[in-house]
DNA sequence: TATAAATTCTATTAAACAAGTAGGGTATTT
DNA sequence: AAATACCCTACTTGTTTAATAGAATTTATA
């Protein structure tokens, strides 16, 4: 299960895509249109901005707005930013990698091989798909 | 990422089906040898035994051993009875379902859609593979 | 039949994480 | 100057994770 803040961040990139390229959008407006609690939102926002997906006028009018185009934004990576590992062990993580204490060795271990599988499919869809596949 | 209560419930089978339909292995065993600690692996097994994946002999020369062949283990069924959902989403979870209060129409959620997809892809592989893919 | 061996059951714990909430600070427009 | 909207830090409440502890129960066997 992703948590509320990843589902979250989906939901508001793909109302800002909604307006992309032309205008940008505040987080109250985002926050009652797609039902999210605002002060919850903008951490998210502020999140996604040092992420480098979305950037931000301050001040009266300001809001915020996509810096990349939807289709380039790959839903793999929005959820590693909140959520972290991809991959359902740590020894079989890209970027999240971690040994398994518990494991002498990895290349004889049948579950990293097995979970190796699911992580290739499940990695290949998600750094596939973008947020205009949301749209 | 799945919990390490997930991950040893994997060793713990696998240990078992080496042995398997043979002889009985002792928590003690277990433990030792995939380097789980004794404690929390019984709660494991006693876990897989609610589940009936595994029995038990009490006494003296009791242990587990498997009561379903490795091959018709099916690696999602145990994912399930530890953490649950194999879906990202509530709503799109097949065994664990629940709507999302934030969304007013799911057939229309562009979430709902693209999550569906990664979901029948992970649920196809992990309801394929079994315990004895791991061996 | 006593004893040791093994599972079974219930409870507790410390740490981390999830999902927010609160409130003031800073920048910008009007 | 005032209103607006983002920015930042801290706090809270509840749940989950990953164990640990200890006693109860069952069974083989010496």
């Amino acid at each position: 299960m992703m948590s509320k803040k990843c589902k979250y961040a989906f939901k508001a990139l793909t109302h800002l895509a909604k307006r992309y390229p032309d205008t940008h959008c505040q987080t109250a407006e985002i926050a009652r249109v797609e039902n999210i609690p605002r002060k919850f939102l903008e951490l998210i926002l502020l999140d996604l901005k040092k992420g480098g997906f979305v950037n931000s006028k301050q001040g009266a009018g300001g809001g915020y707005y996509l810096v990349k185009a939807p289709e380039t934004i790959l839903l793999g990576e929005i959820y590693r930013l909140f959520d972290g590992a991809i991959a359902l062990l740590p020894c079989v993580s890209l970027k999240f990698y971690e040994k398994c204490k518990d494991c002498p060795d990895e290349v004889a271990c049948g579950l990293h091989r097995v979970f190796l599988q699911i992580r290739d499919q499940t990695l290949k869809l998600m750094l596939q798909k973008t947020v205009s596949d949301i749209l």
